[in-house]
DNA sequence: TCGTTAATTGAGCAGATGATCATATCTCCC
DNA sequence: GGGAGATATGATCATCTGCTCAATTAACGA
């Protein structure tokens, strides 16, 4: 039997996720104790422990919530009927960890699956940053190759790194799905360089897949000198400076805007390699986020009419429902 | 806002349900302790301890293995190829609790789940018993009224007292989709009134419902005196004997077969009022279930192509691949 | 072969959890 | 209004879990 002897001997990282699998299945679904379950398997109880420990923070058991919060509800609600939007998922927040991405994660994720588990082929967009990638990782592995994931921003800096946040090749690998990634930077040097890039036949088919597209899923950041972009180094300091000069609140999938959401007729956005901000999306687009820092910009991004849906969490939606603020 | 105090004091159910899935939330999802959720939504330790346990048990909160078990998938093959299977899962077992259901039941609902969430209108037949009502239990909410669920068996004794067991109204209320019960008990008391009942219009609907379906979900059962049909009152001392004097090894939505899987020729079967089995099954027909008491009647059943997939456990499983047995 | 470093293991312990039980509170019927 | 039964609450304790740390084993290069 050389494939077992295989997966024994040459994989024996498989062989941990498969233990791991299997403790933890005993554990959350058949219920058991540690020390059970370690008899059962003959290890330790430290080494189940370990298991369970690493299944849950490999994803390989998922926990999920299947009850409508009412007041999540409600929020999501008036959200949608204050800003016209299709749909408004609202997750509950844990009031100690006001940045925990964890809940608007797995909403997007619930989401992303439910599009993607239909067999009839399909084109969907997807932006960068940390909160679309926990999305994805909570996602169920699925296999359609029949659909197209493609992004919507480059994942590189000017400098040539690339960002760890890459959304589009995780999104395909967990999907099963092809794969169209973006062959450029975010921000290029100078205007010229941006038209080169965008005159590639690659950019061609890019804009003619959103033009298909089922759906898009976008990311959204404040513009200041904690902003991602500039901590991941996309952005310089001479960049921010220019954009906040500018009146710039926030950015999705690279190009700044206003307070009003519209976005800003200056020199950074010219460089901006992304494709196009829309207003009002020609197609289903939802921007997904939560805490504190993206209240302005989530604000401004709905008033613009940027996206056409949303994902956050419990506080975030209060705060955008208040009429206080910026 | 008359809802508002309605749900919170006409309904206090909801809200200790609204309250379980936040603490449920905050405990799996969010990563806190009980005392940290204590202190958040201003209740003792205990109080949260308890609305965690209620999450668990009403099953607000859910838990998923998303991981191919190397020896699961390898049993799954092996069964699809010795029996000529559409398709087959198997999910690890307990050996603690050779008769748990949990895995079953959540690999079923995985599938029905599957079916279920595509939004083109589908027929779904479905039969009787603790697995596949355990098992929609397990699915999570949704909403398709263009769905029909229809059901392949009455689950009335001929006493008249219902089953507890009853799938169609569960599935149906799960689903949101239309629900077609079959009126009529499992076993009538003479053929006469078995033609009576079946000669109704509303069984013709049911016939051609059946031959729409996109798939059959069914249970399947050892014939002796332990008899799930026996116990809960479907079927009297003299049927089981007549039953087993036949030759009976096991029966699916009422239907008695013997060792061959072969459907039998006897005054019982003559009675039954559900309906008919096919062999081989004209549609997608999953026979669900798992336990030592089983293995007989699904070795049987696969045997004579009564179903096209299989759902089952490890343990039944690797026994039904043994060549020992019955 | 030996020494160095990294990874893995299990003992021990502090803290978290779940069960029990006595007490308090609610509900419904009279 | 009162009382029986049912239900909910919080104190207490036994058990379970996760973390730390020291010891051991494995891996690798000299």
């Amino acid at each position: 039997m050389p494939q077992s002897s295989l997966s024994a001997v040459d994989r024996p990282v498989d062989k941990r996720r498969d233990d791991a699998a299997r403790a933890a299945w005993l554990y959350f679904i058949g219920d058991r104790t540690q020390d059970e379950i370690a008899a059962q398997l003959d290890l330790s109880r430290q080494a189940v422990q370990r298991l369970v420990a690493f299944a849950v923070s490999e994803k390989l058991i998922k926990f999920r919530l299947d009850h409508p919060i009412a007041s999540c509800t409600e929020l999501a609600a008036r959200l949608v009927g204050r800003y016209g939007l299709e749909f408004c998922d609202v997750t509950p927040s844990d009031p100690e960890a006001p940045g925990s991405i964890a809940g608007i994660a797995g909403a997007t994720a619930a989401r992303l699956q439910r599009l993607l588990v239909s067999k009839a082929p399909m084109v969907v967009c997807v932006g960068t940053g940390r909160t679309l990638r926990a999305a994805v990782e909570e996602m169920d592995t699925l296999d359609r190759p029949q659909h197209k994931v493609v992004s919507l921003v480059g994942a590189m800096a000017a400098g040539g790194h690339a960002s760890p946040y890459d959304v589009v090749m995780r999104l395909g690998d967990k999907a099963g799905a092809q794969r169209f990634p973006m062959p450029a930077p975010v921000l290029t040097e100078t205007v010229e360089d941006r038209e080169g890039i965008q005159s590639q036949r690659a950019f061609a088919v890019l804009r003619e897949l959103r033009a298909q597209a089922r759906a898009s899923f976008v990311g959204i950041s404040e513009i200041d000198w904690q902003a991602p972009v500039h901590r991941d180094g996309f952005m310089t300091d001479t960049d921010i400076s220019a954009l906040v000069e500018a009146g710039a609140v926030g950015e999705i999938t690279g190009w700044s805007f206003d307070a009003a959401g519209w976005p800003l007729d200056c020199q950074v956005n010219r460089r901006i390699a992304s494709l196009p901000l829309e207003s009002p999306p020609g197609r289903l687009t939802v921007v997904v986020g939560g805490g504190p820092k993206k209240v302005a910009p989530l604000k401004a991004a709905l008033k613009g009419r940027l996206a056409s849906a949303l994902i956050t969490d419990e506080a975030t939606a209060e705060a955008l429902l208040s009429d206080a603020g910026p």
